[in-house]
DNA sequence: CTCAGCCATTGGATCGATCAAAACGACCAT
DNA sequence: ATGGTCGTTTTGATCGATCCAATGGCTGAG
């Protein structure tokens, strides 16, 4: 016994034993207060208290006030476990967090904004390692059978994403953040709208006066890299400019400064980043060239890293709203779990362009 | 009576319903493999399938064997809620996520390794969007009453922080990522040693022919700024080197390049800060005194967070191992379970200096 | 050859909630 | 008075695994 000498401020909750006479029930032992428990203390049955809390339309008002009347007084919650027993649902949502990579991108806000959503509808976020492809599909089956796990929610999305595939296969609900970016997409999905992003920096560029604006992306392929360029050259095009200047690097900001070094040399100026490591190696090669970034050359970066904001010049960047992915996640999740065979909801949010010092003028 | 067809070894598994006569067990609905069925297949009672998953010892090896090829067979897996309702323990370990904040550092590794060790245990993690103060309380109360959870891990801790109290107040196991900071300390936790990240770098700087090693920090007050200021002092204390360049500024590039200009003034040729942040206002100040970062000015900052890497001259910086301390932390927890009454543990875990360009040696 | 002693194994009750169906009382029509 | 209907509440069974107490078979001692 940790503490036999507790506050005990006002109590408004008492043990499970009732004053009034109420011998403790048979099972009254811990300090948990069963169903039976409420039922004694509100005269009615156990069956009752279960339809006041679940089907509370079937109950005489009289009667559900005092059941909800002994609820409160008794501090009562039904047990998931018991509950999820006999109706198979046990109201939890499954989640595989990755061995956080480089590319992996931080899913804190994503992760607490699911939560959170989840909470208010009275799910619960139930995490797991996942590995990866054949391992996480096992871990899915793990979970499925032990915790009877309702649903998932999918997070770093591939090309030839097998996971979908499985799940919609058993009919089991869930939503991904990231499309699959193949042709036959399978089920609900969350994404941020990356040529939107790319797009909204050129036009403000533009709208600053710059016409010769280049490009600096990953290598073609990766689908929201392809994406971020689209959106960059649907900009120019939309404006009557050509999309001419475009380079390519991997993740990497030594990479970056040599890729976009041509594009420098071409005579751009400013430079849409798909990363704001790539943007990084733009300051870099601008430095190198006796430049100041801002100055003789605008940079605008892709995702809102904290190094945005502490660069200096600070870098405009192209916000994913991580939070909004979240909770929008989880509604079309809920809404899935509701209605199984409704048609499958796609989800493109927004990215917001952050305006920052590194978005100056066309000084040329 | 049980099981007329017992062998059957090369069937892979099956579908529930079995296919050798043996009508479909009565509650054989679904995909789930139930203990009865298992029972049957390898001609036991249910409890003696029990006792091979949970006493095996238990079970003559003939039996054992035979339950065991039973159990492959057929994918069978205890369900969770069942058992959980037995036991009355859920191996659910409850987690809240707080609203990532400026100062909340990027917590995806540490989780990912809290969960990777928890798998390995049988636990999971149960998320929860962690409110503040009272409203995470009640979170904690109703996940233990509702999910039954056998522990909790709390992370952000702070000087009074009422979690620690209440949680032992009712015996309930958990760790702590972070110390109190207080006189009494509750519990078993595990943190990062802030003073020998600080004192590495003075140690390293040293080394390097650094004389004049200045510290900027966060105004005195908080447990880990403190912490770190402290390794500081002691490294060069050790070194018979006076500890008098210090600055405070709160969490800001700006700020702390002003907090630091009279350091550089003073001729301090290298600074320990308590952050990446910090050590950007230095980059910074340096830079605006017609310096270059590495070359007059040696600079360490503290989390290694992203940034580092890609500033130029790289950021040299002390990276916490978020991953020991999450495997770390789990490792105590269940500990604590499984002894509950043991004296609490504490763990300081080594950070690791990472040495990059803008550690140079001492020019003067 | 019998019986205590010991082991592996079995049968039945149990955890706390929900489901299905029966029981109940009140009310109205016949 | 009898029967039917309706709305409300209760009874009994059930989910799947574990706990407890009891059974069965086997061995070795008397």
């Amino acid at each position: 016994m940790p503490s036999p000498s507790v506050p005990t401020p006002p109590a408004p909750r008492q043990g499970p034993g009732g004053e009034e006479g109420t011998p403790p029930a048979p099972g009254a032992a811990k300090g948990s207060v069963t169903m039976a428990m409420v039922a004694r203390r509100a005269g009615v049955s156990t069956q009752t208290v279960s339809n006041a809390l679940n089907t509370p339309e079937l109950l005489r008002p009289e009667t559900l006030e005092r059941v909800r009347r002994a609820v409160d007084e008794m501090g009562y919650r039904p047990h998931r476990a018991a509950r999820s027993l006999r109706t198979r649902a046990s109201r939890l949502i499954g989640f595989g967090i990755e061995p956080a990579g480089p590319g992996n991108m931080v899913l804190d806000r994503f992760l607490h904004a699911l939560s959170e959503t989840a909470d208010a509808a009275g799910y619960r976020l139930l995490l797991f390692a996942a590995g990866s492809g054949q391992r996480e599909l096992a871990a899915y089956e793990e979970l499925l059978g032990e915790h009877g796990v309702d649903a998932f929610v999918l997070s770093n999305t591939a090309h030839g994403d097998p996971r979908q595939a499985w799940l919609d296969e058993r009919g089991i609900p869930f939503v991904a953040f990231g499309r699959m970016w193949s042709e036959h997409e399978v089920g609900d999905w969350v994404d941020v709208d990356g040529a939107a992003g790319t797009k909204a920096a050129v036009d403000r560029l533009a709208a600053e006066g710059h016409r010769h604006i280049g490009f600096l992306g990953w290598p073609a392929g990766s689908g929201s890299g392809d994406d971020r360029a689209e959106g960059w050259r649907r900009g120019l095009l939309a404006r009557g400019l050509e999309p001419e200047h475009r380079a390519e690097s991997v993740e990497d900001v030594g990479a970056a400064a040599r890729a976009v070094a041509p594009l420098l040399d071409a005579g751009v100026t400013a430079v849409v980043a798909a990363s704001d490591t790539l943007a990084l190696g733009c300051y870099r090669a601008v430095g190198n060239a006796g430049g100041t970034p801002g100055r003789e050359v605008s940079v605008v970066g892709f995702d809102d890293s904290p190094v945005a904001s502490l660069l200096s010049p600070a870098l405009a960047s192209v916000a994913q709203p991580l939070g909004d992915v979240g909770r929008e996640a989880m509604r079309l999740l809920l809404a899935r779990m509701a209605e199984p065979a409704k048609p499958p909801e796609r989800v493109l949010l927004p990215p917001a362009l952050v305006v920052r010092a590194s978005l100056g003028a066309a000084s040329g």
